[in-house]
DNA sequence: GCATTTGGCTATTGACAATAGCCAAATGGC
DNA sequence: GCCATTTGGCTATTGTCAATAGCCAAATGC
């Protein structure tokens, strides 16, 4: 229903007359809106970690961080209430949501590991990819880009520009990197 | 109000109570409370151009993307609510509005002139250094980033990356490449 | 000096989340 | 098989919020 009527439209109401039940039965089952809320975020972490984690299964380096960037994408186009939903942060109470939260960060930083970047700077890497996808996404969901055409070309090129910035991270630092790429 | 409160806390009745007036008193200065949420990320993006414009003055290349890239991030910080309000795309009617963003990408785009990037490359750069930025911001205002520490450094690393990758796009396209990646 | 505009007000409606309290059918131990 | 408990509906009601209708007083301006 997030998927098909959009986050915000995810009303108990509407969720009531799509059950064909009252407003207030919903309440047997679920606390609170937040709570369906966060229900919905928590299903929708698992499964875009599980997408992105089986996208670079058997893949290393630039080919594992675009098959993961691409499937994330695919998957967000395909799912953009799901994603909407994992935009807000776990509660800060909430283990459960917030170890979703994280695995979807551990197949990030498992990736970067095949371009040399380990402990802090995987963390940084970490963000800044997740930064890129993230940004990317949501401003193609939000039509923040003015025209949609070209925006396969356009993620393509940031997927580039994010691994060509990525190995040269890892080479410039001199910490323990071996200056893999030639 | 959107800064101190919170963007989603700027409703019609905490506002009119702030004001000391009536709830529907309002309705005489503004014709509904989108149309308020529209009046406010008109302004916001206007300052956030203006910003990020004279960060880069003076400066090239590397050193005025990493100017535009901080002055952003900085003045996402300083006005968290005025930025969530440039979050929502312009109406597709609202020409005033969709100046008012072109203007942001504009600044960007220009930047990136310095790298060589021009034409559908330069707008392909325009969307990666928007996306990654925003991305970041978003995440970070969000709390979505675990803990707040080291996060001066990891945008410092982010920008990097997002350098040397433009860079390296710049440098390896022979200009009007047929979708080369790589 | 009077008509118009401006900017407030009360009253009311409708959408929505949420709580209280009721009741019937399914369930499960004895 | 009987009865207590649980499950999952229901109506009624409250409070918050956006929005509209219609009223009125003070400021403005020819």
């Amino acid at each position: 229903m997030a998927d098909e009527d959009g986050w915000s439209r995810l009303t108990l109401a509407a969720l009531a007359a799509r059950l064909g039940v009252r407003q207030p039965s919903l309440y047997k089952h679920i606390d609170s809106l937040d709570d369906l809320h966060r229900g919905v975020s928590l299903v929708a972490r698992r499964e875009l970690g599980d997408v992105i984690a089986r996208a670079a299964v058997g893949r290393a380096h630039r080919d594992a961080l675009a098959a993961l960037c691409l499937a994330y994408r695919d998957w967000v186009l395909a799912h953009p209430g799901r994603y909407a939903a994992t935009v807000r942060a776990p509660a800060a109470d909430d283990l459960e949501d917030q170890q979703a939260s994280a695995e979807v960060v551990a197949v990030v930083v498992d990736v970067l590991a095949g371009f040399g970047l380990e402990d802090e700077r995987a963390i940084d890497a970490a963000r800044t990819v997740r930064s890129a996808i993230h940004g990317f996404v949501v401003l193609e969901a939000s039509g923040g880009f003015g025209l949609p055409r070209g925006l396969d070309t356009s993620f393509a090129f940031l997927v580039d520009t994010l691994a060509a910035g990525l190995e040269a991270s890892a080479g410039a630092l001199p910490a323990a990197s071996p200056s893999g790429s030639g």
